[in-house]
DNA sequence: TGATATAGTTAGCAAGGCTAATTAAACTTC
DNA sequence: GAAGTTTAATTAGCCTTGCTAACTATATCA
């Protein structure tokens, strides 16, 4: 065992936490009927709005491939909506049908209720420092400048 | 929009911080030159010690013929062994060999100082605070009795 | 106009998830 | 102890999702 600093100590732990936490959450998504790379897509597109094929790609840290491929499932089951953008005709405007939007509302509500279950187990105090860690969590994380 | 409560609002953005922080963390498994789940489950190998196929499995939340090809590709670049288990010879006994270890190692410390070096902008209350955070999620996510 | 760049798709590969079916060993039951 | 059942693992075959390389169509620039 090699040894670890008190903050590679508390990485490793916040590192293993993180993996539980959306294991467990992720069992919710099945009910949606939709693959996980779907389901993803489609949440980007109903929280952001119309976009192209690239600008969904790189949201999804994938490639045009990829994506042009998740989009064609998306569609042909009526999830998204794809046109031509006449203002460039090489692109595509991809957008949620209410299909799709109402497809991910119920699963987004779904698991955030089953954490909210969870959370709703602790007391204010321990809530209340989750709440701080998220934050600590994010500015650590932040892009530097 | 639906209106979500206190506790629901959280959860919601504990989910995403957790999905965030996966995502940065995950780029530097890429150097161990070992695709996710195959890492996944060297790791689980190389910190829990020698164990069958089906437990592995469970252990990875996977279904045994998932884990029997990802075993298979492990045996063949020789990071784990595979052996008859003598009490019942129906079962493997997979263990993580000295190269496994050692490559597991290299790439789990990477992540660690990936993460840690994000850690060490914060202060100490801040770091403290995400360690009572790490204490309270996994209180809430244990298992119900 | 001709060259270059950009958006998206197609083709083809690899990894990793699944179920169903198979094989071999162990266990149960009479 | 032979027959049937259960269990551990594998094999076969499917789907999804990641990639690169190569292509088409449109837009831009010199």
């Amino acid at each position: 065992m090699a040894k670890l600093s008190k903050i590679e100590e508390l990485a490793d732990r916040l590192h293993s936490t993180a993996i539980h936490l959306l294991r467990q959450a992720r069992v919710q998504d099945a009910s949606t009927g939709l693959a996980p790379a779907r389901l993803s897509a489609l949440s980007v597109l109903v929280f952001g709005g119309a976009m192209s094929l690239n600008e969904l790609a790189r949201a999804e840290q994938v490639r045009p491939p990829t994506m042009s491929r998740i989009v064609d499932a998306l569609e042909s089951e009526g999830l998204i909506r794809r046109t031509v953008n006449q203002l460039d005709r090489r692109a595509v405007v991809l957008e949620a049908t209410e299909k799709g939007t109402a497809i991910l509302w119920q699963g987004r509500k779904r698991r955030i209720k089953f954490l909210a279950k969870h959370l709703s187990r602790l007391n204010d105090a321990e809530r209340s420092k989750i709440d701080d860690a998220i934050k600590a969590i994010q500015k650590a994380m932040a892009r530097q400048s």
